[in-house]
DNA sequence: TGTACATCAGTGAACGCGCGTTCACTGATGTAC
DNA sequence: TGTACATCAGTGAACGCGCGTTCACTGATGTAC
């Protein structure tokens, strides 16, 4: 049956947004379009009246993962809290709520390359905000090198099982080791 | 048809040694079964003669690269050349041939518990085998900041596009920042 | 404002396809004597 | 050493299954008058 427009702009806004939660959790191809379709309370039929193809989705859902993720980073305080966030056993533990660069740089090397655009234009916007967050010039490398060690801190810590000691160390090593290299003083309203 | 006791033993290998490069170029699950076999040289009805299941052969699989890795290691002069190699754009672009931890890390969180396993520790002679090449003591934190920064330089740089300014930087900024933070004089016999 | 009809979001069955795995079969190798 | 037979690695057809996508259908909404 026929619904109204905006009860059609919100079904499909729920569907971009459990799929930014559920291809950061389970991958893109870890997730199936009825599956998609059912967490945002709808049929697996109605997909292609929104979407042009489950890549499109993709692309959406992640555009909407690096929205988010820059918002959170408008909302912290400066620099530490925002390491502090980032390298928590929380954000390890929720990759459906946490950074699309760790929950989905191993995926995206081998998806379209509009897709691994969109990664990189989200990549280029957090590296920026900490570039700036750092300090007024010469930055940019060592908040390219800051987000590196993010990254890979976390994926690495994902990949080792839950109860390894890795898990736990990588995340710690590494907020200790981003956390001396910051300039000194109060760093990095964003 | 039966065949000699050798020959099989060597079929079983070729079929670990292609899995070790395809599922580090495509991933787990972007490898079929047929695939494998016939990277081989054999056809897919076979498998089950020489594993038990295709996790069975993704561990085995991970444990060669892993091998492999720790081998490379073993013929690098010292820690900046290890370096140069692991974030130049030519490992970049052989993942196949490359680091399991950059290729595989975001797969490996959504695989079995023992792959999960497997992969950690081959991670933790990485951090053994880098934290020995540093010096003699203290520096296992530094370590695992180091393969953290190498793990996610290629990852991201993977995961944008072939041609975006980022895929460089990424390789460049923290091979620099990597050379700068060890220690003075040369490092690193291994 | 009220009526008549076209539109189209949502439904669920169905499509072709490739997946991991199983199976009956083949015939050279390994083994028992 | 030679013969008879059991073993088993390899083959390719076939399995059930879930995937992304398509389709005919439904009926409330939007639109034309």
């Amino acid at each position: 049956m026929r619904i109204g427009r905006e009860k059609v702009r919100e079904n499909r806004e729920r569907v971009v947004t459990a799929a930014s939660e559920l291809f950061r959790t389970h991958g893109f191809e870890g997730v199936a379009v009825p599956e998609l379709m059912k967490a945002a309370g709808l049929t697996h039929g109605g997909f292609y009246n929104h979407f042009a193809s489950k890549e499109a989705l993709a692309r959406e859902a992640l555009e909407s993962a690096w929205a988010a993720m820059a918002q959170e980073r408008g909302r912290a305080r400066d620099l530490p809290q925002l390491l502090r966030g980032y390298l928590s056993e929380a954000a390890r533990n929720a990759p459906g709520k946490a950074c699309p660069a760790a929950a989905l740089a191993g995926d995206v090397r081998r998806q379209s390359p509009s897709v691994r655009a969109t990664f990189a234009e989200g990549l280029d916007s957090m590296i920026d905000s900490i570039e700036a967050a750092l300090g007024d010039d010469g930055r940019r490398a060592q908040a390219v090198g800051l987000v590196a060690r993010m990254v890979g801190a976390v994926m690495l810590s994902r990949a080792v099982p839950d109860d390894h000691p890795l898990a736990t160390e990588l995340l710690e090593a590494n907020l200790k080791a981003a956390l001396e290299e910051l300039p000194d003083g109060p760093v990095g309203r964003n």
